[in-house]
DNA sequence: ATTACTTTTGACCGTTTGGTTAATCCTTAT
DNA sequence: ATAAGGATTAACCAAACGGTCAAAAGTAAT
């Protein structure tokens, strides 16, 4: 039956993905997933050929999840402030609950860059500065930002909403030395953050 | 000889190093690393017994440079502000000579938290706020620095400097389509990070 | 030259790995 | 009931892996 198919096939990429997230490409292995997905290993090369295959059509997935949380945001309406809020907010929040995805996407880009290129030329990052001209341009005079330093603000934003998690060990390492929560840290972030980087931006 | 010892000890821990550090713990193997140093694959258990052992002091050394980069800028007697821009010189700076560790660290500690858990404990992260009291009591009450937001100032230093390099593979992809060039904006954020900082903190 | 000792090597071992195959099971259409 | 075709399995395979071992090569003292 196709929705049996569908079923094992879903069954199977779930298990795949949480054994890749936990151990990488690398330390993963298909008699594990196997396991996690209750079947016999032989059904994993029955609908996913390889392990590259089934490591790719994960990743890819997961990449996209991760980038598309981001995108719809430029578009909407609202002031820059706002934006700025908001996307700190939704970005940290959807990587508390999948705390490890960013250091499992950073690593696997790093062990195999080749891959992400693809993913990456269907975005088009060289609007990002036209759209917000188009849409913030009766209040942009009031910011410091350029055309030229709009990469070192964007990776500004990315790095301080990622990095917490990407180093999550060695923080939660620190923190407890310090007598610090690495929840709660998460959770004031996300305010912190967005009026960090308004306050730096601001004229 | 003992010289030749440290020779040959000398060489296969390069040779590990950059294997480790380009394929990760799981992706090296020994056959590789033993060809990197240019001697036989019984060699390595000679030196250091197993592949664990090996990767242990690989990885020790390597963190160990990392951090200690950081820890004496602490204490100098230069004000705040100069002390910022200096870390994130010498901390830009160091990474740009060794790119590939940021992202390679942050990995492995993901993989085995446990492993960062001994030697952070050799560092007393609580004095941080001891320290910064004391040597800049009478500038301090020019910035919105507390003992309660150390924790989100500190991380975010860090992973402005951190997580361009841990990223770079993205990084370099999105900035291809934006015609930008990587060694530049690294060079350039050396300055932006410190300026974007002291701007974010001060009242 | 011989002894004693450390360093280096090629060959080898048991296990694990990703992947294959031929047979069985299950569903469904006739 | 049965034929057909896809889904699932146990058993198997060759290669690669970390690690071992006994012998060879090198070194230094007697």
């Amino acid at each position: 039956m196709t929705e049996n198919d569908k079923q094992t096939e879903e069954k199977i990429f779930e298990a795949a993905t949480d054994v890749f997230v936990e151990k990488g490409m690398d330390g993963a292995r298909m008699q594990d997933i196997a396991n996690h997905a209750g079947i016999n290993k032989a059904l994993l090369h029955y609908y996913f050929r390889t392990k590259d295959q089934l490591f790719s059509k994960v990743f890819e997935k997961i990449a996209g999840r991760m980038f598309s949380k981001l995108a719809p945001v430029f578009d909407e309406k609202i002031p820059l402030e706002e934006k700025i809020r908001f996307i700190f907010n939704a970005h940290i929040s959807f990587m508390k609950d999948n705390p490890r995805l960013p250091g499992f996407i950073l690593n696997e880009i790093n062990r195999n860059p080749a891959r992400i290129k693809k993913l990456l030329s269907t975005i088009e990052f060289g609007k990002v500065w036209t759209i917000l001209c188009e849409q913030h341009k009766d209040e942009l005079h009031k910011y410091n930002i350029t055309q030229e330093n709009l990469p070192q603000i964007m990776t500004t934003i990315a790095s301080m909403s990622v990095f917490p998690f990407a180093a999550r060990g060695i923080l939660e390492g620190i923190f407890q030395n310090m007598g610090v929560n690495f929840d709660k840290y998460i959770e004031e972030r996300k305010v912190f953050a967005a009026e960090f980087v308004i306050k730096a931006i601001t004229k």
